[in-house]
DNA sequence: TAGGCCATCTGGTCCT
DNA sequence: AGGACCAGATGGCCTA
């Protein structure tokens, strides 16, 4: 991790929301500032040479399609890894000596496996999509863990601000004139700041994925809630 | 060159 | 039985 996301996860880690705010209003979290100025960063990724033929095999990075991998996922795997014991003849190792139906079984998890990141990798591209860092080319995209942080901060940060704006609201609507500043009476915030579905409406796990993901409902099979 | 990040394979476990 | 999910292992790429 380099020293830039390094900061910025301390920034994350300690729940300050002032300090979260501030950074967004800097547009602060491009990576690049610190490092790599006019570097395009590590991704895409370049291709790669093929673990066994030597050809040049374009990377799986996430968004890419997913066609390929359903085959039996051996001729269009990502060349970077081929897996610790895959073809590997040492002894309990491998496929090598497993029967062709194991060796056809073991191919067909590991593209349903790799299917299965794919979507994941996917779900974090449209999550990146969507908190605020600088999304540039020149700019490195954010790692996993740190997206992953950002946007647990980032979801808080707008649960505040609504909850702020709730209070002000109110505060208006009692007919009352705001003479000074901003009222300090709208602090502190309360549970629904904290958690953001705590006073919504939608009660289901379901209702609350098809509500705020926007990604087929397929992907969210861990909810057992009935709609 | 070390460390971070990543994709992939793999075997185990749980669920439908 | 088959699929989803998970964690460990492995090795490639990239940056400091």
């Amino acid at each position: 991790m380099n020293a830039s996301e390094e900061n910025l996860l301390k920034s994350i880690s300690n729940d300050t929301l002032l300090d979260l705010t501030q950074r967004y209003g800097q547009s602060a979290f491009g990576f690049g500032a610190g490092h790599g100025t006019g570097s395009p960063g590590r991704f895409p990724l370049t291709p790669a040479t093929d673990f066994h033929s030597g050809q040049t095999a374009k990377s799986n990075e996430s968004g890419g399609e997913h066609t390929s991998d359903d085959e039996d996922g051996f001729d269009s795997l990502d060349s970077r890894k081929r897996g610790s014991s895959f073809g590997d003849d040492k002894p309990g190792g491998g496929l090598a000596k497993k029967s062709k139906e194991q060796r056809s079984l073991r191919l067909s998890i590991n593209a349903r496996e790799r299917r299965r990141m794919h979507d994941l990798n996917d779900a974090l591209d449209g999550l990146r999509a969507v908190i605020p860092y600088a999304h540039s080319p020149s700019v490195r995209k954010l790692s996993k863990i740190a997206t992953l942080l950002l946007a647990k901060n980032y979801i808080l940060m707008q649960a505040q601000a609504l909850e702020e704006m709730r209070r002000l609201v109110a505060y208006l609507n009692q007919g009352q004139n705001i003479t000074s500043p901003i009222p300090t009476a709208l602090a502190p915030f309360g549970q629904a700041a904290v958690y953001p579905f705590s006073g919504s409406a939608l009660s289901t796990c379901a209702e609350k994925c098809t509500t705020y993901s926007g990604t087929p409902s397929t992907l969210f099979k861990h909810c057992n809630d009935k709609p």
